[in-house]
DNA sequence: ACCTGAACACCGTTCAAGT
DNA sequence: ACCTGAACACCGTTCAAGT
């Protein structure tokens, strides 16, 4: 493990334990055992720095495919296991979609990586017909939307007043295939 | 304008020009003539500061409803102009949903009462079988994670490849309301 | 090539003091 | 009741200096 891996663990760690303002250079030096400005021969400055957490997250292992299985159960499990994630590191959610000022050319092609995959699987289940056909990458773009809004509006207790209403974001992704399955069977 | 208003307004101000980092206690006292912790005397915080400043973007008047809409296109439209919204002011979008330390009675009333406007549309569309039954709250909480997920993914820029697949936020909101009214004509 | 320590400008927050 | 000015602890960043 290099130095710049023992920066970006420690970091991650940080987030996890105690929010984005848990995260200071000086926290991730003293964590690797340096000095608080160590980073900086490893990333141009703090954002870098993020950028790298964030590159490394997108870059976790999706789901396993196990051959026989059916490719639309495959695809609704990737979007469950999407919300799960994002429900159990809030703030690494946070932090990858958050709103970066600078462009970081790792973390833009870990992120086409991550959505290439998804594409992927979309089109294996629109092969066997299990999601309505028409561009990958829109249906793509509509599971996504929805995952990613149900967990975020789930994280701020924003999907549905407490009590009234069932709605988890598991729920909702069902909700959203059960249509993609009922316009499939029509078309 | 009361002080407090004025205090308010310069944080969302700031925030609108600069972004999030733009807003310091320090550059809101001077915006209205006073000291760097005049606030103090307003707000608990800065994070109860904030809490005002999302409060009244939340409380901002949705589209007017026209007599004689139909009832699911209004809501198709309600669901555009918060996508449309999001775009326009992304620090907006993204404090008002960001993460909160601190609970604040008003805000949690002011997201309540703007997601009971929501259900009423929704409620009013499947009145006219314009979407499926079921659970308004449930619909609503379907309609709204959508457009939350396609605003914020899009303004990562993580909803299509740059060039390939054409998926615009409004685009998705088009393709959810077309599944829901094949549901709606087969159910 | 990698790291340190001091320094700088900035920030949120506290507090004694003023009216 | 509302505001100010000084002060505190903290932060990201820079830089000269060390190996």
């Amino acid at each position: 493990m290099s130095t710049r891996d023992d920066l970006v663990l420690a970091a991650a760690r940080l987030l996890d334990q105690g929010g984005p303002a848990a995260v200071t250079l000086r926290a991730v030096g003293q964590q690797v055992g340096l000095s608080h400005n160590a980073p900086y021969k490893h990333f141009a400055d703090k954002e870098d720095l993020l950028a790298a957490v964030a590159s490394r997250e997108l870059r976790r292992p999706g789901p396993a495919i196990r051959p026989g299985d059916d490719p639309a159960a495959a695809l609704k499990a990737r979007a469950k296991a999407y919300v799960r994630w994002a429900l159990r590191y809030p703030a690494r959610f946070k932090l990858v979609f958050g709103a970066w000022t600078t462009a970081s050319a790792e973390l833009d092609e870990a992120a086409s990586r991550s959505r290439g995959e998804f594409v992927d699987a979309v089109r294996a289940a629109q092969a066997v017909g299990g999601v309505p056909a028409g561009d990958p990458e829109r249906v793509t773009a509509l599971i996504l939307a929805l995952a990613h809004g149900a967990a975020d509006l789930a994280l701020g207790g924003h999907l549905s007043r407490a009590g009234k209403g069932h709605a988890d974001p598991d729920d909702l992704v069902d909700d959203l295939f059960a249509l993609m399955a009922t316009a499939k069977d029509q078309g």
